[in-house]
DNA sequence: GTTAGCACTCTCGGCTGTCGAGTGCTAATC
DNA sequence: GATTAGCACTCGACAGCCGAGAGTGCTAAC
């Protein structure tokens, strides 16, 4: 059995249906409301063939149909390419991007936000591996006779920060002078080539080892080889706008889930460096995660460096517009983070 | 009709019973379990005067008693100064603390965390005002050709930063000799002394107004004067441990609440500077509380600032653990945060 | 003042019957 | 051969009912 166009249709009117009703579509549904020029009876008969073939479900004998994941997912995989943003809320992003980047965790913080409120879906974004942007600027900030603050700026304008202990025999001159000798170091390198850099800088010059060696320790924090990367979340009480979650240990079990960062962070870690990707259901393989997708899409710092976006919602999601907004806050995101100066916005005053 | 001995006793038996389990409290179980010495006849007529006076409720006749508000409230006021928190958890909480403290929101995130995982309720942590913090340093680094990166270290350590314009001409030797004017400049005032300072800075030197009004708008973003302060929720999920939350309406109400960041630091202003309070039920004046309690503390950061810790749990919460380890870190904090020099564990390498 | 005894009330779980929605099948029709 | 009308059938939702169990309030006795 093939499936022919006129039962794709009536499939794309089924999932159609059930994304903004969530309750099992009856064959009279389909024939009057989505026009389809035929009588219920043989609608009937093309759901059952549908069901046979894997995109139908049924609830129980009396109830209407209910896309499959399977649905879904030749209904997604048809719709790739198509996602369009309105011009009027491609604006208001803008708008709303326009804004001061300091730390990149404030940026990813926007950009939740935004995901949430424009999709009513929950939204989750991490920070991206930080191996391979470049340093532009290293600079030691006195905080203690025994401490300092060592803050990097990278190439995109990003700026990471970390305290050390030095020692106390150094004043604030001293820390500009060392400053000023990493800097010329390590710039344009990548946070990730600088422990290499920083070995041979201690066999060269032997004095300075300890400086070398707590720069390469801060290093590793930054990068966060293994550390578990920032993971921001939005919009979490967005759940309890779906029937699916009335369910009140569904819905505590996915909100355990988007408090753990760690479980968070390893299961968006797992999509890859894909442009995007959807997973419907248990394709994401996690029992909490049943009757959710996540799609998710990846967005760049600089050249090479990825991070990732996503939203979490029903598997009867608005994919259409879910997806369409987050692939665009996608692209502002790595536009905005990729520009080499951050931008401030028009008429701001505080300029030295 | 008075509150003697016997009936107070009954009462707390009632309290003590209702919080573990949430169920109501028969005359049977008071006169076993809590071994009173009087049949359950006699504890019922005590408990029908009780009820007469406010303090019991009965959800219908056919079922036990559980405490009114006006109840919970005899019994945490006469809790107060009862709090102490075993050694153990002290130690393991101490050693949580001993940590790394950069940016204030790190320190208030571990303590969100912390609070949250020992009580089994859901945590807030708010940042403080602060206006009242001195400066200890003030240094300017560059971020791109046309801005840099204000960092401002205060007398406890804090470290608070932000981006801002500068002129093109000015580099990195420049910024750094502006640093260190501005530093001798400002060192020891408060964030809030500030703009009165700057404002004398540029009538006597006329040739820095903008270095100083630069500085002088990002000082009003620091103290965030009227803005939402840094609110941390941890443990959000902890209220579906708790039967009151079972009902999907509710439990979406107050998690959207906790999301809501403005209405939540709004809730935790009104609590003023006192040193703890706690709302229970209504009296927090808000209709998605009514079956919660919220109870805050106060933290000190170096002398005057004050930022507040609480938590949320259902109105039988465990009062006597919550507070006491609530009180607990919040001293914690204090100590941390006032220190003069932020505490770096023993042991640690990476020292310059 | 305390307590035993008992009638009374109310909730909860299980069971039943009805209603309505929607299907599957069959036979007639195009 | 595809489509459709008609009808029997299934199943879930909902309301109503009943009995069991928990717990009280009251009364009368101690």
């Amino acid at each position: 059995m093939k499936l022919d166009e006129r039962k794709f249709r009536i499939l794309q009117a089924i999932i159609d249906d059930y994304i903004v009703t969530a309750i099992p579509v009856a064959s009279r549904t389909i024939s009057k409301k989505y026009d389809m020029g035929v009588s219920p009876a043989t609608i009937r008969n093309e759901m059952s063939d549908l069901e046979e073939l894997g995109y139908l479900d049924q609830p129980h004998v009396s109830a209407g149909r209910i896309p499959s994941n399977k649905a879904y997912r030749l209904y997604v995989d048809e719709l790739v390419g198509s996602f369009h943003l309105d011009e009027a809320t491609q604006r208001r992003l803008r708008d709303r991007f326009m804004v001061r980047a300091r730390q990149i965790e404030d940026v990813v913080g926007t950009a939740a936000q935004a995901l949430s409120e424009l999709t009513n879906y929950t939204s989750v974004v991490m920070t991206p591996k930080q191996q391979q942007m470049r340093i532009r600027n290293l600079q030691l900030v006195q905080t203690s006779s025994s401490s300092a603050l060592v803050v990097i700026v990278t190439d995109s304008g990003i700026v990471r920060d970390c305290v050390i202990h030095v020692h106390e025999s150094l004043d604030s001159d001293a820390l500009y002078a060392i400053s000023k000798m990493l800097t010329e170091r390590l710039s344009g390198h990548t946070l990730g080539e600088v422990e290499g850099i920083l070995e041979e800088l201690i066999k060269r010059s032997p004095g300075n080892e300890n400086v070398a060696r707590g720069i390469s320790t801060l290093m590793d924090q930054l990068q966060g080889g293994d550390l578990p990367r920032t993971v921001r979340v939005a919009g979490t009480s967005n759940i309890f706008n779906y029937p699916e979650y009335n369910d009140v240990t569904k819905a505590k079990a996915l909100i355990s889930l988007l408090e753990d960062k760690e479980r968070l962070s390893e299961l968006m870690r797992s999509r890859g460096t894909m442009e995007f990707s959807i997973r419907i259901g248990a394709e994401n393989g996690l029992p909490e995660m049943n009757d959710c997708t996540m799609a998710t899409a990846t967005y760049r710092v600089g050249q090479g460096t990825v991070g990732t976006i996503g939203i979490i919602g029903p598997t009867r999601m608005n994919y259409k517009k879910a997806l369409s907004t987050m692939l665009f806050i996608g692209q502002q995101l790595s536009e905005m983070l990729s520009r080499s100066n951050v931008p401030l916005p028009d008429g701001s005053e505080d300029t030295i």
